[in-house]
DNA sequence: GTAAAAGTTGACGTTAACGTAAAGGGGACG
DNA sequence: CGTCCCCTTTACGTTAACGTCAACTTTTAC
């Protein structure tokens, strides 16, 4: 596994997840990855995989990258206080939520296509075999 | 129901869907819908309120103006030859095996989330009570 | 009849998320 | 010792999806 590895150099990790330096120069200076230094050079740890891939994940889903790095951060959950841990606690229901209506949004959105689907197969089927079963 | 109406002005459908003016002349030059003209005005009908509804749900799910585009194109089916039909549908198939892709990993997402939330939970509820039942 | 409201067409501005090109450091190798 | 190769920073370029503003016409209200 690719993963197991502790620390991984800039290309490793473009070809690991088909992504470009520039990319994660990027995040780093959006600070949604936090590679060490070696000099001057990045390396990336296992945190920053972790972090990347719920980036990557993130994209696909839609969010923007700000609102990802706002994700990520109530995944970090440092030397935070009690009332802090609470707040964070109640926004991650929140989004929680918002989550969930999305995919329950994204279920119904599959429904109607699949409808439309149906129809269509009916309309290429009729328009298929016109004639019962002469000749 | 506002959609009960045949057809309805820029600024009925900006306060229906909460959209500015820019952003449905934007999607008519992007062919996105097709507001029909009285005189130089435009009015939009229950079609252009039906794809809009698809846009700005596609746009929920992350999906570009131009996938989009390519999706109301598979809503549309004119009249098309017999072959292009079935092509029609097998693209549709790609596109609803997509969504439905992209509804498991959505899934998925929100079970990591779930495990770090329980996990976020029990560190809050064991630093609120550090004894047991002293004093 | 005229003034405000609503709509139109350009055209330039803006933000996010990178792409791309220039200029240079550092170490491995023949 | 020179020359790749990998990495770096700096900085300007690009695309999508609109925002915004100017200048104008058309409709509606009084």
């Amino acid at each position: 596994m690719i993963d197991s590895d502790e620390i991984m150099t800039i290309r490793q990790m473009c070809e690991a997840y088909d992504v470009t330096p520039r990319t994660l120069r990027f995040y780093e200076a959006k600070e949604l990855i936090f590679p060490v230094r070696e000099g001057q050079k990045r390396l990336f740890t296992k945190r920053d995989r972790a972090r990347l891939k719920l980036i990557l994940r993130g994209k696909r889903f839609g969010f923007s990258l700000e609102e990802i790095r706002q994700l990520l951060e109530l995944y970090h959950v440092g030397d935070q206080q009690q009332t802090q841990l609470q707040a964070t606690y109640d926004v991650a229901q929140e989004r929680l939520a918002d989550m969930e209506r999305q995919r329950e949004e994204l279920g119904e959105a599959i429904e109607d296509f699949k409808e439309q689907m149906d129809w269509l197969h009916k309309v290429i089927a009729s328009q298929a075999e016109p004639r019962d079963a002469a000749e």
